[in-house]
DNA sequence: CATGAATGAGATTTCATTCAT
DNA sequence: CATGAATGAAATCTCATTCAT
């Protein structure tokens, strides 16, 4: 009923959030319920609704939050910097570690990528597009400046956004087979020069017509 | 005695099946109900218990058998293909059109990242597994002639199946704003050359030891 | 729609009643389905509703049957004996055995006084009267010869069958704790010297008075 | 962290075991629903979970919790009384008193026999033989001080159950047809003088051998 | 007569949310 | 501000019964 922004005072919207990281990287959004959360957090079940209006509005602010977050550390570790090469590595590195250091908000971005409904949806997809939009502009930047070939930019960022979330996920995730990796050197080295060897011309052999896609099915 | 898979004489499997893809698609695992399913199937409540033990055993079962096929159909073009660049781009653009022509099965395989609870997890897991063997082992062959460069194949397999989930899911799902993209040949470029301009020289700008990852936090 | 009983002309219909018998007692009339029963039976789903109206119907035919039954085999046998002593410990002794052969039958019968709903109940409830009768028109004869003191009757009858029941029961069912016992002669002696005329002095040190009840209706 | 048990503020625990009592007594357990007890109860479906952990929790724990105040209430009387007869006389007294103020009661714990599944058999098997050795204790010592002839004390205790139950049971429900008994004296006298010693001759007229039991297997 | 695939009413149980304290 | 007992809508799953074959 209040704008439930001013309550603040204490550390207890905090907790809870923390809580929920928690609860639903273990257990994903409909496996948790807010009791746990409020017992994770020490706080009451009622307390969980003083500071946000719903078991939705907890996990949308969740994401937003930490997406927010990540991309004010990214925007700020930016600054100084020159060439999109040099700002995309630094950004794929940042995401890296960003992913690396929580385990659970890797679990929770990703378990919400169209399957929680319209609701979540919508609102998390806002707070991921002004994120990746970080990546796009870089990109962006690239293909102006030359540096970077021809590309759709908003593509580019949601494959670099894609290969990130993916490997870091398989990474923390799936423990034993998968080897751990602590350096992402690798990736950025994908990212930026792809799987193909230098020392040729190799122009991508890609097989343009062949696949085009013509109608995409259902609700076309 | 009834194995629940001996029944099988109408196409009524098939119809759940495909009643399944659609309300998941549209609502989530959770957010679907099995009496939608049937009714959208055609069918009643009861009879989806008679061709699968249980929600999840249809969830699973779907993403499974969907899976199932897009690896067939990739392995069998595989056939008769030489070098791995040609694999891999051959791959991506199946893959791709997979993806595309169903933008319910993309929701449904990029709805179940981890958030849908251990049970679902592990057992969909498994089938995910599976499939991207297929490019770990185009890669692993790729690195193995020098075609590709030295890379770890199991993290560039994650890497490219996240870069076509996320740029599927955004192709297909967020209609407006995204430009939709038919033709995928941009993204194998990028998979297989990167981003960067290859007249130069231009080894990866990486800083391997900066952005190490020490410890990964919570539960460490 | 057919009366259900004109049909019976092979086995099936003893088969399906021999396989109630186990099925019931096994789970109980509530926690037994008729697929189960069916398949012990060895028939189909759909023949069971060729020779029995409900699972209703089911259940409450096979107690009047076994109860008819027993009260054909006790009538038979007290035929040429002299005396109600006689008469009842024949019938106790025959009850007895009746019940020792079929652990199931015990199950089944006590399964059902008062906890179906009014519907089994009342079906049931006949029968078990019906086969009680013959208790207590022998105590009837005894209080009128002599032979036996004054006592309702009917009461003495239910009391007997109480005890008989509670005790086949426990020896059946409750296999550790309880002494096995294969011999009826303390039952029947603790029946009989319970209803037979005393020579000695021992008039039932009861409180006539003290207990008496006022009110029987709960919560009055 | 809630054991529910710690929760009894108010007597909502007391008004759904006195509901669940009404309603199960009425339609048996399995054709009760929590709706019904709740609303009975003037409590909402949820609340009873609350209290009770289950369905079936509740109806055990109603069998339970009324045995045990039977038992109290028995063994408090026994207190100062002497001779086994005595005790017995009391004991039957008090249990045909508290039958037959709970009409419910009586239908409810006999509706319990064998019929339920073994989860409810298990559990309130337990509370049954807990009160049945209350009887089974006096017997015992009657056997000992030679005041009753030489029986099998459990079985012998099942058998007095077994009276006072069925009487209990049809003297209450069947009203139509049955004498209604307010006196257990003659109930009293069937059991007692079926214990005691006989200055008289009158040995039980069994037939010892002719009906042992040889194999108690069903279908034999 | 016999079958068993199909049905859908209905039951238990969970849990987000409220509100009196 | 904080709490947690109470609520009831809603979801999964079962199973007696039917009926086309």
């Amino acid at each position: 009923m209040a704008d439930k922004g001013d309550i603040q005072e204490s550390g207890k919207r905090g907790m809870i959030l923390a809580a929920a990281l928690m609860i639903f990287s273990e257990k994903g959004f409909h496996g948790s319920t807010i009791e746990e959360i409020a017992e994770e957090a020490g706080v009451g079940k009622g307390t969980v609704y003083l500071y946000f209006e719903s078991k939705t509005d907890l996990f949308v602010s969740l994401v937003e939050e930490r997406l927010r977050e990540l991309k004010e550390i990214v925007v700020k570790h930016l600054e100084g910097l020159e060439g999109a090469g040099e700002k995309l590595t630094e950004s794929i590195k940042l995401h890296w570690k960003f992913f690396n250091q929580s385990k659970e908000f890797v679990r929770v971005i990703l378990s919400d990528l169209g399957g929680l409904g319209k609701e979540l949806d919508e609102r998390t997809r806002d707070a991921r597009v002004r994120f990746i939009e970080v990546f796009e502009s870089i990109i962006k930047e690239g293909t102006e400046t030359g540096e970077f070939k021809e590309i759709q930019p908003r593509m580019a960022a949601y494959a670099i956004e894609g290969a990130i979330s993916f490997v870091a996920f398989e990474n923390l995730i799936n423990s034993q087979g998968f080897p751990s990796i602590s350096d992402p050197s690798q990736l950025v080295d994908f990212c930026l020069n792809g799987l193909c060897r230098r020392e040729g011309k190799g122009e991508a052999r890609c097989f343009p017509d062949k696949y085009k896609i013509e109608s995409s099915e259902s609700e076309g």
